[in-house]
DNA sequence: GTCTATAAACAGATAGAC
DNA sequence: GTCTATCTGTTTATAGAC
């Protein structure tokens, strides 16, 4: 049982992913380079593989997936991608890393100068297109979550969280005021963003039960209006 | 590239959980027999192969965990472990099949003649009940639905499909008497379902940024609350 | 930067004794 | 039923030529 394995030097916010499995790690890479000139090149191809890797990561997870498919889906050779990526892992960060950026942005538009109505209608909205436009991105980021976020934990415990108690004031600011019915912000948030990842996530189910995806522009419509009714005014009838 | 291995029989409702990646099988095992007798012994220590192998598979998923691993957790030689389930696909899938039952438990308590406030507020407190209880069988559930839910999508177009539409129905009688909101009834499952599930998928994430766990009885009786409250009654102030 | 081997070792599964 | 030993293909990763 015992381990002879040198280990990875797992650099900043790494921690295993599974029990005990550490793997060889090697020289840190990505030759990155000045401003401009044929170095597009190799962004696109960093790029390429961040993509695909995106796609499989996403379907079948860390360990689901296998470098060769990567490469395969990338369209490298599994040589080539080593050579932009130090190990399976440091390419599971990178594509981590990007993906957060994104999954908060809509976030970031809530002010509390904005009307609650508008903001949280509006913030259903985008947090539902998104759903629609990067699913595979909502669903890595779940997987992620599901395992604890091993990988993610420092940047949710510090950047994330930073942000929702910001914009958890901005709704305890409209609650005060009257404009918002007495909910605590924090749950608040959560249920908007479970009501709306969830048709990313669980695609296949209500894809499943209805028949139908939000590529649909129709069931599109009808969901954002569905979920904006539901977490608005409730689904018992008003008064 | 070309494979020369044998394919597994893969029963019924098994589909690949990952591109390509065949793996030999066996003869079936699962001695199981008589009504009573030391076979009981032979019950404790398939349930403990599970119970292990739910722990493991919620956290890292089919591919994250490995048979040792579920072996060591259960307490069993990895060999025993392959006398009892024939391989590690049929050892998920029997964690899973085990799963759906408790899963979908819940929503069959939902009727027609409840009334609509008492059955939502109930069912609200049940699933959330359940992820505070069983939060690696809602996890689990979650990572396998994520991933295009290969090896439930039978029972979830079946049997899943068949209770929804059936509780789809109550939900619209109740909508057509005038005692919900006009919601379509999916919409208002799925939200059911997002909400209370999103507190055991991304319990790391809620603890994150609030500090605390539905473990905590009084974080417990203030998630319900407000569940209930954003559910039922909407964010926005009553007129 | 990219490719052709090839190392290194794991993880799933099995044979066969007890 | 349970164990010891072992086989097999897969998979990550590297060395070294071009």
């Amino acid at each position: 049982m015992l381990q002879t394995r040198r280990f990875t030097d797992r650099s900043a916010l790494s921690m295993p992913t599974t029990p005990t499995k550490p793997r060889p790690a090697r020289k840190a890479v990505v030759p990155a380079a000045e401003g401009t000139r044929r170095h597009r090149q190799i962004a696109d191809k960093r790029a390429a593989i961040l993509g695909a890797a995106l796609g499989l990561f996403s379907r079948f997870g860390l360990h689901g997936t296998t470098i060769d498919q990567v490469a395969a889906a990338a369209d490298v050779s599994k040589t080539n991608l080593f050579y932009y990526f130090a190990n399976k892992e440091a390419l599971y960060v990178a594509v981590l890393r990007d993906l957060l950026d994104v999954w908060l942005e809509p976030l970031r538009a809530f002010a509390a100068d904005q009307d609650p109505h508008e903001a949280l209608a509006g913030y259903i909205r985008s947090k539902l297109a998104f759903s629609r436009d990067r699913p595979e991105a909502s669903r890595l980021f779940c997987l992620e979550v599901i395992q604890g976020a091993p990988l993610l934990r420092d940047e949710l415990a510090n950047a994330l969280r930073a942000l929702v108690d910001e914009k958890a004031g901005v709704i305890r600011t409209w609650v005060d005021g009257g404009r918002l019915a007495p909910v605590d912000p924090h749950h608040l948030v959560f249920a908007l963003w479970a009501v709306t990842q969830h048709y990313a996530d669980f695609a296949t189910q209500v894809e499943l039960l209805t028949g139908r995806t939000l590529a649909d522009p129709d069931f599109f419509e009808e969901t954002v209006a569905n979920v904006q009714r539901i977490v608005l005014q409730g689904a018992e009838p008003r008064a």
